[in-house]
RNA sequence: GGCCCCAUCGUCUAGCGGCUAGGACAUCGGCCUCUCACGCCGGUAACGCGGGUUCAAUUCCCGCUGGGGUCGCCA
């Protein structure tokens, strides 16, 4: 079998929608598995909704996300650089091909140029609708045997034959039977000569090569049309793989009124990019019983057989839970990438930018089980980087009362006698004092916590010791056992 | 409304004629415990309905119902 060829042709509208990441993933887990190529196209032929930057935020998302392109636009460098064979992808810089081929299509009368205008056809919409509500317009052929008249602006429609059917077999739902009856002459070239997406998408998926499209199932319904296009043009036609629809949790299209639904705001919330994919991959694809996938065990399970056909419904917490389990430490994420990713959230949260890496990296293990965000991660490490900790004002009130101060200055006493401070010697020395002061660790833990780090909840008190220091936590003590002492409590 | 697609716990799903219908998330108990988490153990919870086919249907067929998609010089 031959390589595949795969795409992914966003139109450059907005941010990248968490459901065209999961199109992505799919086309780019196949050409992965595969050995064959990946092509991003920018389909910007919609003048009046493309912006060069929310194109931006699409090759952002995608390289956040680890989706590489082999072919494509470069925007690292001059847009014009051509990669591989072709590019850069984007159909405006195309409208001279698309020309070329609507212009065959004319010559060997499989199309046709047609002037009425979209008021008139509007008009002829209505007036059939005042007749029989229930008709359904078809443009009528009007043009398809006059010439039009070369003064006036002029779509180019393509000739459907009323007779015959279209079929296909898509890799997830089988094989798609439609009658060409159903169809109708639907234009290809608007007036001012940009293509529609059915010609538009064709003419590139031609001469691009490609050799499977997989894409959302709301493109089902363009499939025989395009069908038609490749025969009429003499091409092959390529794989079609149509996905189900990833729904909100009210059962509507996912969109901006239910939650998060942009790549980038998962990005700055703290969710790491394989997390995404992995909860993304196992929407509507399944591998057994397993969940948890790191990319190159998604690469080496994914296949079309397994992808379900129902359309579902985005469950944020789910992906919540998948991401804590790429967070957790695994197989999935060494320790160096979660210091490196968190690192940027600790900066983030101001005032702390005097932390490195390395100072992430030896505080790591106290809470790298315990995050399920890179958001919540830098709030956790927060206090070990922050002198004075930011006191909980609830928690200084409940806890740094009259009297703490004196255990809070007896403890301190006692750790800084400590040579070797370390986990488990910090422990010991607690021990014994707690001991010594006959107190049950209960009921001096929180202020001692509080102390540290200025809350209730926190890693086990001696890893915090340990990673804060000796010399750190007896000033801690110090100063919470200060605070104590002008406690009215 | 026409055309098209779909249908297993609340959610994502396994199942491809015979299973106590499995897993994960969520949820509810319990254990662990210096706090909060984590972790561990256990529970509640599903084959939309009606006809067929068959010795036997969650599984195959038909209808209904329900949900979704789409009906542009948007993509």
């Amino acid at each position: 079998m031959e390589k595949p060829r795969l795409r992914f042709a966003p139109s450059p509208t907005g941010y990248l929608h968490i459901g065209g990441v999961r199109t992505a993933l799919f086309n780019w887990l196949w050409a992965k598995k595969t050995g064959g190529t990946f092509v991003l196209r920018i389909e910007d032929t919609d003048q009046e909704r493309s912006t060069a930057q929310s194109m931006k935020v699409i090759f952002d998302s995608l390289k956040w996300l680890g989706l590489s392109w082999d072919e494509g636009p470069n925007p690292d460098g001059d847009f014009d650089h051509e990669i591989g064979t072709f590019g850069p992808y984007t159909q405006m810089k195309r409208l001279d091909v698309y020309k070329h081929y609507a212009e065959r299509l004319i010559q060997e009368k499989k199309a046709y140029r047609c002037d009425c205008t979209k008021e008139d056809l509007d008009r002829q919409r209505e007036a059939l609708k005042r007749k029989d509500p229930k008709a359904q317009f078809k443009y009528p052929g009007t043009c398809r045997h006059r010439t039009s008249d070369p003064q006036k602006p002029s779509v180019v429609r393509f000739k459907v034959d009323p007779s015959g059917s279209v079929s296909y077999v898509d890799k997830v739902f089988g094989e798609v039977v439609t009658p060409n009856i159903e169809l109708q002459d639907f234009v290809i070239l608007r007036s001012d000569g940009v293509p529609l997406y059915n010609f538009g998408a064709v003419v590139d998926d031609i001469t691009m090569h490609v050799s499977l499209v997989a894409r959302g199932r709301d493109h089902m319904i363009n499939t025989p049309q395009q069908i038609l296009l490749y025969q009429a043009l003499g091409a092959s036609v390529p794989e079609f793989a149509h996905l189900p629809m990833m729904l909100a949790q009210s059962g509507e299209k996912l969109s901006k009124r239910h939650g998060a639904v942009s790549v980038g705001e998962y990005e700055s919330q703290g969710y790491a990019p394989g997390a995404m994919l992995n909860y993304l991959a196992r929407f509507g694809w399944s591998f057994g019983d397993q969940e948890i996938f790191s990319k190159e065990e998604l690469i080496a399970a994914f296949d079309w057989t397994h992808c379900g056909r129902g359309d579902g419904k985005f469950d944020p917490k789910k992906l919540l839970a998948v991401n804590y389990e790429h967070l957790k430490s695994s197989r999935l994420m060494p320790d160096a990438e979660y210091a490196d990713r968190v690192l940027g959230f600790v900066h983030a949260r101001g005032g702390l930018d005097h932390v490195t890496t390395a100072d992430v990296m030896r505080a790591l293990y106290t809470i790298r089980d315990r995050a399920q965000t890179f958001v919540q991660a830098a709030d956790m490490l927060d206090p070990f980087f922050r002198t004075p900790p930011v006191m909980d004002e609830n928690a200084k009130a409940k806890f740094l009362v009259k009297q703490a101060a004196p255990r809070l200055r007896s403890l301190r006493d006692a750790l800084a006698a400590v040579s070797d401070f370390t986990e488990a010697s910090a422990e010991a020395c607690m021990h014994a004092w707690l001991a010594e002061v006959r107190l049950d660790i209960k009921a001096v833990g929180q202020p001692v916590r509080v102390a540290l780090t200025g809350r209730t909840a926190s890693p086990s008190l001696y890893q915090v010791m340990f990673v804060l220091g000796r010399e750190q936590v007896c000033n801690r003590l110090a100063h919470a056992a200060d605070i104590a002492e002008k406690s009215a409590t």
